[in-house]
DNA sequence: TTCGAACGATTTGATGTCATACTTTCGGGT
DNA sequence: ACCCGAAAGTATGACATCAAATCGTTCGAA
């Protein structure tokens, strides 16, 4: 019984977990054993930081991987399917590619990267800027609107409204993350 | 005056703030801004988890970056440096590729990579297992250790130790964030 | 008016992650 | 004793990200 797919020909992933996770559980939690040895070797007073920023990878990584094996039915990356929302709430359904990149927050060889895959798909097209010639658009197709749809109803119903938090748990959350982001001059 | 770098000919970095944002700081928030649309299309109970997964997401991303800066002058990246801890933690210095996979959650694919350009940089050698044929095992060596030791000064000193927030908002965060990762069957 | 600096986008190259397929080895069940 | 399924590692290919270099365009200052 596989219960839970671990690594290294992992058996077809469990759905019904609020969040599957692709790999076999530990029998501790890793941070804490990261954090014992940071106190052993003298730097405690890095330790919590360190256990912060190990943390938050860890749940950025199970969270991406949900989300991508929710969007792989729509040929779709999270990264492709953000660009794509963006568009779509958009004044016109259309935004230049520095535009996209800065609200984002990604390199602009990225952005260049997602464009032409979601070009190729049919989800976007890339329109010159009516007055700057150095400026391109991109543009969302009816199709790209569908599939954005059609992607957010699956987060939504898959990933969105199953994080395993209580109401106050995500406000809390919401608001620290907000400190650090603000912090870090993301806004 | 460049004040914080922005992306498209980023100035050189600005060192001074806590964690540098690579990037121009945009006039809003890109999260609350999200909920809001989500709110707006009627899909209130799938808000706040969208808003949670978007903020780890950024937060994220902007550790990654500032991790990366201070690990680049040491031809490191973060997933080799945390290779390294691993190994350097361990009890002989080596380990299975299996068992680092499984400890670091990442495809075994990827650790064959990171090994492959750790060995390659000598700061790791593969051995055979003792017993089972199957199975290598990573060793970490001298000038590994060492360089793992500056690693982790520089880290502590430019990153953990200066995470903005105080000591009942990180432990509120790892609080949250566990209950996240066991969940979803991290340990 | 012109010229150089800055900007927008793209290309190229390095790195990292995952999926899939394959090879070798191990080990349990008959 | 043998076999077949599982495990460990690797190769390959797709995708994403960033850095650095490049090309065309724009704009402001001399």
């Amino acid at each position: 019984m596989p219960g839970r797919a671990a690594y290294a020909h992992r058996p077809p992933n469990v759905r019904g977990a609020i969040i599957a996770a692709p790999r076999e559980p530990l029998p501790f939690d890793p941070v804490e054993e990261a954090r014992r040895h940071w106190i052993d070797h003298g730097w405690q007073d890095a330790a919590d930081g360190m256990a912060m920023v190990t943390s938050i990878t860890r749940v950025q990584q199970i969270l991406q991987a949900r989300i991508d094996e929710v969007l792989r039915p729509l040929e779709l990356t999270f990264a492709r399917y953000e660009l794509l929302m963006l568009l779509s709430f958009s004044r016109e359904g259309r935004l230049p590619l520095s535009v996209i990149g800065a609200r984002l927050q990604v390199h602009p060889a990225s952005v260049t990267n997602a464009v032409d895959r979601l070009e190729a798909q049919g989800f976007v097209e890339r329109q010159a800027h009516p007055t700057d010639r150095r400026t391109r658009l991109a543009a969302i197709t009816d199709p790209g609107r569908k599939v954005a749809l059609d992607g957010t109803d699956r987060l939504n119903e898959q990933v969105f409204r199953r994080i395993p938090l209580s109401d106050e748990q995500l406000q809390s959350l919401h608001r620290v993350l907000c400190t650090v982001r603000h912090d870090a001059g993301d806004f």
